[in-house]
DNA sequence: ACCGAACGACGTCAAATCTG
DNA sequence: CAGATTTGACGTCGTTCGGT
C-alpha cells in the first residue's frame, strides 16, 4: 500500500543534503535588492533574480517574511496511516484506499491560509468571484437559478426548486453573438417568462423578478461530449408536475450537474494550487542559489582578511 | 498508415469537510 | 446536525507522439 503525503508548504524544506533550513529572522542576511518581486497584473507576479534575470510568476506563494529563507505559515502533513494490511486481505481494493487515504485541506482553504497576508497570492474565493462578476449583473440575485443541459442537449433552469424547462433548440443558439429568446415555463412558477441571453457559450436567465445568475454551461470547445444519462425524456418534462419517479430522476440529473461543474472547478483550483507551488519551488531555488552565492562570497572575503 | 503507450480532461461515486 | 460543497479515486474517451 501507499502512503499518500500531500504537498507540504510548512517550510522545513530539505536541500539536497537532507538537511534543513530551519526558519529564523535571526538568519536572514541577504539583501532584498537580490531578489525582488514586483507586483503585476493580478495573480502575476514578476520577480527579477540578483543576475538581472526575470522570472514571471503566477501567483507565487509567498509569506509575509523579512527573511529570504523564511518559510511561509507552516502547513500540516497528513501522511496516511498506512495500515499493514494481511496478504489474504484483497478484497475491495478500493474501499480500503478510499478508507485509508486521510483528506488533507481544501485547495481553497491551504491557498487562502499562505496567502491570507500575502497580496501576491490571489485567492481562490476572490477568483471565482471575478469569474461570475464579468456575467453577473449589478443586480443582487434574491432568486437563485440555475441551468442546466440534459442529454437530450435540453436546458432545464431550477429556480425556486422547481425545474423549468428551456424549450427552444439551443444548439442553433451556440453560434457567435449574443441572442435573446424568450421562453414560456412548463411548471406554474409565477414568472410568465422568462429571458435568455446566450453568448460566447454562457447563458444568462433573466426572471422576470430581473435576478440574472449566470452559470457556464460549456466551454467552445468540450461540446459536453460526455453528457450524462438522463432517463427522462424532453416529453416527459414538458407535462405538468412530474410523478414522484420522475421528480427523483430530475433531482438526481441536478445533482449530477453541479457535481459535475464542481469536479471541473475542483480540477481547476488543483491545477491553480500545483502551479503556485511549482513557482514557488522555482523562487526558492533562486533564493536559495543566491544565499549560496552570496555565502561563498563572504567566505571569500573573511578568508582574504585572515590571511 | 497503423498501433500502442502516455497524457489530459471529463463524469461519476463516495467520503470528507464545510456551513448555516 | 442536515444539507451543501469539495475532492480523491476510478473508468472512459480523445489526442499526441514515437516506434514499426
Amino acid at each position: 500500500m501507499d502512503a499518500s503525503v500531500s504537498p507540504q508548504l510548512d517550510g522545513s524544506l530539505k536541500d539536497s543534503d537532507g538537511e534543513e533550513n530551519h526558519s529564523d529572522d535571526s538568519s536572514s542576511s541577504a539583501d532584498p535588492a537580490q531578489v525582488s518581486v514586483e507586483g503585476g497584473s493580478p495573480g502575476v507576479t514578476v520577480v527579477q533574480l540578483s543576475d538581472g534575470q526575470m522570472l514571471q510568476v503566477h501567483g507565487v506563494i509567498q509569506a509575509p517574511q523579512t527573511s529570504v529563507i523564511q518559510a511561509p505559515s507552516i502547513q500540516t502533513v497528513q501522511i496516511a496511516s498506512v495500515a499493514e494490511l494481511e496478504p489474504d486481505q484483497s478484497e475491495a481494493d478500493t474501499q480500503k484506499r478510499r478508507v485509508l487515504l486521510s483528506r488533507r485541506p481544501s485547495y481553497r482553504k491551504i491557498l487562502n491560509e499562505l496567502s491570507s497576508d500575502s497580496p501576491a497570492v490571489a485567492k481562490i474565493e476572490e477568483e471565482k468571484m471575478e469569474e461570475e462578476a464579468v456575467v453577473v449583473s449589478a443586480a443582487e440575485a434574491t432568486v437563485p437559478t440555475s441551468i442546466y443541459q440534459t442529454s437530450a442537449g435540453q436546458y432545464i433552469a431550477i429556480s425556486q426548486g422547481r425545474a423549468i424547462q428551456l424549450n427552444p433548440g439551443v444548439e442553433a443558439l451556440q453560434g457567435g453573438g449574443a441572442q435573446t429568446l424568450t421562453v414560456g415555463s412548463s411548471y406554474p412558477t409565477g414568472d410568465a417568462q422568462q429571458q435568455i441571453f446566450i453568448q460566447g457559450g454562457q447563458m444568462l436567465l433573466q426572471a422576470a423578478t430581473g435576478d440574472i445568475p449566470a452559470y457556464q454551461l460549456r466551454s467552445p470547445n468540450s461540446g459536453l461530449a460526455h453528457s450524462i444519462m438522463m432517463a427522462a425524456s424532453p416529453d416527459n418534462m414538458q407535462s405538468p408536475p412530474p410523478p414522484h419517479t420522475e421528480a427523483i430522476t430530475l433531482k438526481r440529473e441536478v445533482r449530477l450537474m453541479k457535481n459535475r461543474e464542481a469536479a471541473r472547478e475542483c480540477r481547476r483550483k488543483k491545477k491553480e494550487y500545483v502551479k503556485c507551488l511549482e513557482n514557488r519551488v522555482a523562487v526558492l531555488e533562486n533564493q536559495n542559489k543566491t544565499l549560496i552565492e552570496e555565502l561563498k562570497a563572504l567566505k571569500d572575503i573573511y578568508c582574504h582578511k585572515a590571511e
